[in-house]
DNA sequence: AGTGCGGCCTGTCCGC
DNA sequence: TGCGGACAGGCCGCAC
């Protein structure tokens, strides 16, 4: 569900909850996520002290005196910050209460998220040594896009979404900044010239910007972490608009499955 | 090495 | 109204 806007989204509003807070403990309903909740976590992290929140990529890095904890939010996941009298609702799988008597509480439907910890630097935890850059930094530019893309032949949509070629751009806004860009979704990725490339990280920082400046998308379940919906749908171009017109051309918009993905695309002004 | 697909899960929606 | 099936925003792990 989550990309990266909303999990930015959620980082941003969990995060001066946690700052500076003492986990007082943790308890874990249903430890069944993508991988399972290491048992020995609640032990772990009973007493530790939060001092950063962070994210790479689509994951959460809560950064404490005893270690990190690493939490991704898969397809349906979300976090809100919860009071005590809170009622603990179906899919509820953990809660990290606080010293505060505030408690973060992970919701995740389908359990394709994960919570897992390391005592190491996190960023070098197999799941997050092999990630691309953040789109929104400057580690990342057309002439990277450019590079990593010569002699590919899959298309440039499945290769945009590919966290190990850069993070954060999942289904919603890969078609969206493609279309922003006016590049079609199944053209080869090695058969894009440079300026072209130029023009596609530049959509890519665009969309994704402004989607977390609108707090997010919510096609159907993505709440923040006050359980309030984002409102970036209202702002999407091409994602759902299939046999409606584009809006950059008038052309009809298509809609095709790529890669097992829902894709929406302009055949007339992306080529 | 790059590519494509299966699989993990539940909820929702659509057509019958 | 009920039911089966398709589909959904991610991404690892595997076979080729």
């Amino acid at each position: 569900m989550p990309e990266l806007p909303e999990v930015e989204t959620t980082r941003r509003g969990i995060a001066p909850h946690l700052r500076e807070r003492t986990i007082a403990s943790v308890i874990v309903r249903n430890p069944r996520l993508r991988w399972p909740v290491p048992a020995e976590l609640p032990e772990q992290f009973t007493g530790a002290r939060i001092n950063q929140v962070d994210r790479r990529g689509k994951y959460l890095l809560l950064r404490t005196d005893r270690g990190t904890l690493i939490l991704h939010l898969g397809m349906s996941g979300s976090l809100r910050v919860a009071l005590p009298q809170t009622l603990i609702r179906k899919h509820d799988h953990v809660d990290l209460v606080l010293d505060s008597q505030r408690i973060l509480r992970l919701h995740d439907p389908r359990r394709f998220g994960c919570l897992l910890w390391t005592a190491d630097d996190p960023l070098h935890h197999p799941l997050l040594a092999g990630l691309g850059p953040e789109p929104l930094t400057e580690q990342f530019h057309g002439q990277y896009l450019h590079d990593q893309s010569r002699g590919r032949q899959a298309p440039v949509k499945n290769f945009i979404m590919d966290s190990h070629v850069v993070v954060g751009v999942g289904n919603i806004y890969a078609n969206e900044a493609l279309h922003l860009a006016g590049i079609h979704p199944l053209r080869a990725a090695g058969r894009i010239a440079l300026p072209r490339y130029h023009r596609l990280a530049e959509a890519i920082r665009t969309v994704l910007s402004e989607a977390i400046l609108a707090g997010g998308t919510t096609l159907r379940d993505f709440t923040d972490s006050e359980g309030k919906p984002g409102y970036f749908r209202h702002h999407l171009r091409i994602y759902g608009r299939e046999q409606l017109a584009c809006l950059r051309c008038g052309g009809l918009i298509h809609h095709q499955v790529i890669g097992q993905r829902a894709s929406y695309f302009c055949r007339v002004c992306q080529r």
